[in-house]
DNA sequence: GGGCTGACTGACG
DNA sequence: ACGTCAGCCAGCC
């Protein structure tokens, strides 16, 4: 486990409920060894205790295989979901932070 | 060692 | 506005 992964996980245990973030944004606020798609591979081993349902591709889009289950839980946290597997960024993303 | 894949993104037609 | 393409680069045959 390298730090920056450990990193990313924080970053999303930070997103509050009700709220996104991309793939992209936070590669930019980590120097992820593969930029966006590093934080995909991060999140497709979600070491547990990472939300990892609340991180989308940056057009608002759900990319991940269970994205049926993602966008349940996103509307069950209240997240501004348009129709199925996407979510309404303009409304819902989260400002990032690096700490 | 070489080629394909992918929980991405931004550019292009 | 929407579908495709190319760049990206660690992992896995």
């Amino acid at each position: 486990m390298d730090a920056r992964f450990v990193a990313i996980y924080a970053i999303v245990a930070r997103i509050p409920e009700g709220k996104v973030s991309t793939y992209g944004a936070i590669a930019r606020v980590i120097p992820v060894p593969r930029g966006a798609r590093g934080v995909g591979w991060a999140m497709a081993r979600c070491p547990a205790n990472v939300p990892w349902w609340r991180v989308v591709s940056a057009t608002g889009r759900v990319t991940s295989p269970n994205a049926h289950i993602q966008s349940e839980l996103l509307m069950n946290e209240g997240v501004a979901m348009r129709d199925n597997g996407f979510v309404d960024l303009t409304i819902a993303r989260w400002a990032l932070q690096a700490d």
